[in-house]
DNA sequence: GGTTGTCAAGAAAACGTTTCATTTTGCGAG
DNA sequence: CTCGCAAAATGAAACGTTTTCTTGACAACC
């Protein structure tokens, strides 16, 4: 049992000559295509047993092309959420015999770009993407003479990638409908940058509400910056200060409400009396606090499947058809945490359900 | 900017012939080795450039055995805290050139083998791996016959592999003393199975603690089952349910604090009048829960760093050397949600702190 | 001025597969 | 018994690299 220089692993040679027959005859054993005697791939198969042979997969893809990789480029795996897209996409991508290769953007050009290189180094089949800026037109170039299936992570562009997105349009429009139906009537909106279709979905259907409803909407109540916390913390810190402060504030970001949450009690604000607050996507802290937080929340892992699938129709089918376009529904949760203007809060919910 | 078929890429036999040299001395000016006049280097180095050139990792791989792929295995990536793990691994990884496979086993041994195949067909040439259970030696040989370094991922068995661990022990029985000394004699502890490191060291915490204050323990109290939500909320439902209840609670898995919330709340106690509770590793729902709840916390993003380190040093050094093992310390964070016996909490703390 | 030595570059042999053209085998029909 | 034909198996080429072995050129040394 001691830790000696291993022999190499048995490749197919080693098969053919313990079994007596050539190479190719091993190969069409091995990937059960081509005609083979019953007798002779009886045998083979059971020296490929006792061997323990493994056809060597970067032999593999370099004679065949098919490197059965599909790389993943998001932000960051840590981020709240993206790690259930990961998960369900890499479900529905090893069942099919493909391995995912994960790599983290940070959100910087440069950095896609290289992973943009490194991909294709590693000739992946398939790229499910959710760049930095939608609008970087050499980036996308660079994108497409890869030569393989893309797929968009709630992104629109570029108009020829098949892509999946959240529908925050009428998700956003929804909340914001709700709130004006609470008497809110300066709700402000924190968001992405509008170079992403995320935080220009949103803050279409945010306009949409207020149209719907003819409220006239002042813009400075619309914050453009990232989808993170610390931004959340920060423009929840300005809005809230002084007398013309909004009374709803609608987090347009993943990740974003720890930082509104902590910039609310910062504050000194209570939640609903003196503002209330919607999040992005459910979780256990919107759940769970008190009161708790509604939210427009989704289903990252179902968005995970999506674009995995279609980056698989992609690559078995081959043809190039028209780029598909999947919009997948959001739903509101209206919780305590938003109350009618003037009016007191529901009691505490006291939550007894078990976890789903 | 029609989607025709793309010419296939080009190859260093491409590169050769345009440059009018050999593919060895390509190969040369490529990969920086061996001599090569400057005036040769310089035409090929713009050729590679016209063309976009990129060496074909698998051919690479297959003729140097070298696949810079380094695989992980954990149980699910979207689970609490391992995607830091798995982004600070990947940091550190790709800086060096190498690229990280992500696999979740789901915590089925069946699927743990057949990821060990994928793996060994793919040629990683190192593995982070957490297995499932630790006794078992078939599963630990078959990894040791991979013949790649392996780093064990908060386990402590096999004993050749490298590996780096939490200091659970010390953790839980700093947790353990904080709750005797507040007055506290029944203290529940709930985690995993003792097939693994975590959950043996817990219990080895939370038994040294009661030794040292020489206060007996009741056996009962420790909960052995999974470190998830689900069972969090099972066994808190139980425990909480009639006179001889124990007066604090150590939730001893990542993930399990949500579902002992809501058990807490669905017995109708409130914390931490009636029971005090602390949490395992830190995240925005103790912070801003109401109370804040204790918990022990790590950093996980520095677990994954030290992982991929370890690896890295055998990748690259090649020599067998000694198993080493880093245990990662752990601390203790109070809060609110833990109280004396008999004696009201502190006051509601108001969190003004801007977000790390 | 021959013998070494060094350096640059080329030629060719791997690496472990798949695939294609070719040969062998088996078998029924004439 | 021979022919023809399909099925089964073989052998060799190809995939895109790295690496080893040669060769050639040129300078240095006694």
């Amino acid at each position: 049992m001691k830790r000696k220089a291993e022999q190499s692993p048995p490749t197919i040679r080693r098969v053919a000559e313990l079994a007596g027959v050539s190479l190719g005859t091993v190969s069409r054993v091995v990937n059960g295509k081509g005609n083979v005697s019953a007798a002779i791939r009886e045998r083979v198969t059971r020296v490929i047993e006792e061997t323990g042979y493994k056809p060597n997969l970067a032999a593999q893809t370099m004679r065949s092309r098919v490197s059965r990789i599909v790389a993943c480029v998001i932000r960051d795996i840590s981020l709240a959420g993206f790690a259930q897209f990961v998960r369900a996409a890499d479900d529905v991508l090893s069942a099919a015999g493909y391995t995912l290769m994960l790599y983290n953007s940070e959100g910087r050009p440069a950095r896609e770009r290289e992973l943009l290189s490194v991909i294709s180094a590693r000739r992946a089949d398939a790229l499910l993407i959710a760049q930095h800026s939608e609008a970087d037109d050499a980036f996308n170039r660079e994108m497409q003479s890869l030569g393989i299936p893309v797929v968009l992570i709630d992104r629109e562009r570029p108009a020829w990638a098949d892509a999946v997105m959240l529908d925050h349009r009428a998700g956003t429009r929804a909340v914001t409908e709700r709130l004006l139906a609470l008497g809110h009537r300066r709700i402000a909106l924190l968001t992405g940058s509008p170079a992403l279709y995320p935080a220009r979905a949103r803050i279409a259907g945010y306009e949409e509400a207020h149209a719907a409803a003819g409220v006239a909407l002042d813009r400075r109540l619309i914050r453009n910056g990232t989808f993170e916390s610390k931004f959340g913390f920060e423009e929840t810190s300005m809005l809230l200060y002084g007398a013309q402060r909004p009374t709803a504030l609608i987090c347009g970001g993943i990740d974003m409400l720890p930082g509104i949450l902590r910039a609310t009690r910062a504050r000194g604000l209570s939640i609903p009396r003196d503002v209330s607050i919607v999040g992005s996507m459910n979780s256990d802290l919107a759940d769970l606090h008190q009161p708790p937080i509604s939210v427009e929340d989704w289903d990252y892992a179902e968005v995970g499947r999506i674009a995995a699938n279609l980056a698989m129709r992609r690559m078995t089918a081959g043809r190039p058809g028209e780029p598909r376009r999947v919009l997948v529904p959001t739903r509101v949760m209206m919780r305590e945490s938003c109350a009618a203007i003037g009016k007191p809060p529901r009691r505490r919910r006291v939550d007894g359900a078990p976890p789903t």
